[in-house]
DNA sequence: TTATTTTAAGACAAAAGACTCTTCAATTAG
DNA sequence: CTAATTGAAGAGTCTTTTGTCTTAAAATAA
């Protein structure tokens, strides 16, 4: 798999972040509902993200997380780097160590324009974007739902 | 990781052989012993490489495998469709199933765009591609070695 | 203050991936 | 035929990933 289960639930609850109008806390218990995801191991990727300074956390009544920026200032290669690492950005594809211009693999130079389409994708693609789009098109998040339906109340 | 650990080794022992001129049979331990990968292990790999038709196998003394067809028709994504099987090239980048134009997610449009410029590399990529590169530019297809040390005797 | 709500942290368990080891089957050389 | 060489097959181990559960800490509301 390109990216990890936690990075893409990472990613999942980002972007449901980014697609909620106010700026408030919302609680993870209720992120963890909407996304249907798992409440304590959400919790614990959601950790990832705030200690990464993605998200900042509040404790108690009234508290949960959110942005710490603008969505629109936050590419989906944010969350990647924060959750699975620079692995799949920087890695060789024949997995030897220090591959690079200088010392490559037979397939370095071809993997290195793949590579950077991916990061490319990544970089130019916000949580706004998507946000934006699911919300235009009403399309999913979850395995059955719809964004109206994650949105609501 | 893009390629499982499998995945790659079954790259790099089929690179190998593609790099050997003599289409004799290879015993798995001198292959492993090159490659510098576990022999039990290798075994395995590459005994689904053979259940999937790219090698065949020959037992007893002189005997071990080497590729069922001219390593110029045998792409890179032969081998990860071999034992990675297809969901690299299928799945969803947020994990969602049956995801598709159909049912989308808020990231399938681009990410079908990266996930074909992946296949596209891994398609136009055969075996004799990186074997020459390999070898004329006396590459490594281990952590320390190059190709020269790889093919002596 | 006390009870409630919420995240933080860490132990624990299950599953998958990455490897190891042993035994069996086929083939050949002598 | 016998011994040696090789791949096939499968059980077993170790590590990482994924996921669960419990307890603590912070904040609020009553």
């Amino acid at each position: 798999m390109l990216l990890s289960k936690s990075c893409v639930y990472g990613l999942r609850a980002t972007l449901y972040l980014a697609s909620k109008e106010k700026e408030e806390f919302i609680p993870i218990k209720r992120m963890s509902e909407k996304l249907e995801i798992s409440f304590h191991f959400l919790t614990k990727i959601l950790q990832q993200l705030t200690a990464d300074g993605l998200l900042e956390s509040f404790k108690g009544p009234n508290g949960g997380v959110r942005l710490t920026k603008s969505p629109d200032k936050i590419a989906l290669v944010d969350v990647v780097l924060a959750i699975d690492g620079p692995k799949l950005l920087t890695e060789c594809a024949l997995g030897l160590p220090g591959c690079g211009i200088k010392n490559p693999c037979p397939l370095h130079d071809k993997w290195a324009i793949t590579r950077d389409s991916i990061r490319n994708m990544l970089a130019n693609t916000s949580l706004t974007d998507l946000a934006k789009k699911g919300k235009e098109e009403n399309l999913r998040l979850t395995d059955d739902g719809d964004f109206e339906e994650l949105l609501r109340d």
